[in-house]
DNA sequence: GTGTAATGATGAATTATTTTCATCATTGTG
DNA sequence: CACAATGATGAAAATAATTCATCATTACAC
């Protein structure tokens, strides 16, 4: 047998026969050759054929065949990761070109406490408004991967500075303290910054400095609050200040419904300014479908309306 | 001609032959069949089959036949972005895996301002320790995908917070005010944060908030100063203050050369606190190399390294 | 234990795919 | 206007992938 050596020139890509990874891939999901060969529907023995073409490339071996059953070797397992990246993203982007761009379902990636106190109170106009735009909606924290996953757009916490995306900024955070009824009703009523001494606060156990920020800005210092409470998360957070337990320091924005229905009180009109904001962001370079683009322009405009309208009309 | 359509069952994926993509991207690349065919070493036929097996595939037409030249459609373009992508972690990949992982070559990616003023000066001292460990660097500001690059380590500045990396903690950033011996020996010398009014404070364009936030520290309220001047890059802002032209703000660690041979004051020794920091960065499961190990303890225990130390070593 | 079904390896035969070849159309260039 | 370069296309040739037949190993049921 004679095998013919090309001589690599300029930029010439280094590929391993793709369609072997393709192979590779199913039998290191199923840890099975027989269990790819089905998947792919050829015979166990095409797979095993394969995967030494592969190995035979590569001058590695990614399985170790104990047994009757394969297991993927060290090296196998590190490049299976590479490999289900990058295929993940092929499948993602012939997905994307072989649909219709303007079907009429938008799929949306929201960070929890957003999604809560915004998002879904407002669902309802939205839907009103655009009756045949199909909102799905997820719930994540993270950043996303455009490029591998089929989220059309997203809902970002932070301070605007993402690689490779389009945002477009919809409210900033502003801190206040905010504070159940019954506090206010209570032996200490809050007049003042300093009455806070006869209170607890509720902090969130990541970002310890807010109080103390809002402190320094409200021209308090050493201020000793009479307890305080470490809460995990800001959703959390204003919910025990709902209960009376404390005062917490929740954005103006995502609780302003609770503050216009008198659930929360905020007692001062001293506002934090955070650097940071949530922003609708979306993949540059892409095309925006019908309905990604009718998303935008309510999630837009929905920023501007003041909260007054909002309320009366979603109490109508 | 027949074909047989198979039933897609489970977890299946539903990828295009792949071998055509590596066709289709050369193509889109030279922007001509017969420059894709010279580097895949086959005929220009073969490539035109393969693009019209892809095409036929997809549904979607790729390359728009003008003339006698061809020319990606926008859904060619979209597809390339992706299919680049996906190709280039796959070659990443391959290359990771085929060579020897005991090279002693390790490649760094520098934020621009650590790299010249804290690991230039001490590169020195590193070839001295491991002689045999040879340093690619280069210097870029934002992140790494360390899926698509050769990138062995990073180090980044932030906030420590990032998807998918082994962070190690270097130094966090403390601000200090630095100015030229000169601004001391002249009309106003600097004896308190209030003598501050008699000079012109030196601001970096994008972070306007951090001489303010160090005078609230310092406690002083109400300043005016003499004169402000806006740079855009922290380093520049530096330099400006050695030739005597402001008070600038900046980060200890990085100017400590400059502050031991007095070539900057430090007038007050306040430091802002900031919750940025500089991080030693590589992507999450890759087995260290010996280089890279090496180069990761070097790193921490410079890091300890007292500037006089420092200092003594690199003057003698 | 022992038979049996399931898994995987391997070489030869077969089938499918890819590439080339021959030919034609188009067009930019000297 | 000739002609070199590019690309399309169908049929032939070459190559690659798959199956088939066979063997070895082993988990599991009895």
């Amino acid at each position: 047998m004679m095998k013919i050596i090309h001589h690599y020139t300029d930029f010439m890509r280094r590929l391993p026969p793709l369609n072997t990874l393709r192979t590779f891939e199913a039998s290191a999901r199923k840890a099975s050759f027989a269990g790819a060969a089905e998947e792919l529907y050829v015979t166990a023995s095409a797979v095993s054929h394969q995967i030494k073409t592969l190995e035979e490339y590569l001058g590695v071996s990614l399985f170790s065949r104990n047994k009757r059953k394969v297991e993927l070797t060290a090296a196998g397992e590190q490049y299976l990761t590479s490999i289900q990246h990058a295929l993940d993203e092929i499948e993602v982007a012939t997905h994307r070109l072989t649909t219709n761009p303007d079907t009429n379902v938008v799929q949306i990636s929201v960070a929890p406490n957003f999604l809560t106190r915004w998002l879904m109170p407002r669902m309802g106009r939205f839907q009103d408004q655009y009756p045949d735009i199909e909102l799905q909606i997820n719930a994540s924290m993270g950043l996303i991967d455009f490029n591998r996953s089929n989220t059309d757009m997203a809902v970002y916490f932070g301070n605007g500075e993402w690689d490779d995306i389009e945002t477009h900024f919809l409210c900033s955070v502003r801190l206040v303290p905010v504070c159940s009824p019954k506090v206010m009703k209570g032996r200490f009523p809050l007049e003042k910054p300093d009455d806070l001494r006869h209170h607890t606060l509720i902090y969130v156990s990541k970002r310890q400095w807010e109080w103390q920020d809002w402190l320094q800005q409200a021209g308090v210092t050493g201020l000793k609050p009479k307890g305080s409470m470490q809460i995990s998360s800001s959703q959390l957070a204003t919910a025990a200040a709902q209960e009376g337990l404390g005062i917490a320091l929740a954005d103006s924005t995502l609780t302003s419904r609770e503050i216009n229905a008198g659930q929360l009180i905020v007692p001062f009109d001293i506002q934090l300014e955070t650097n940071k904001a949530f922003y609708l962001v979306y993949r540059k370079s892409r095309p925006l479908t019908a309905g990604m683009k009718a998303f935008r322009e309510w999630m837009m405009a929905e920023m501007q309306t003041p909260e007054e309208q909002f309320n009366q009309e979603s109490t109508s």
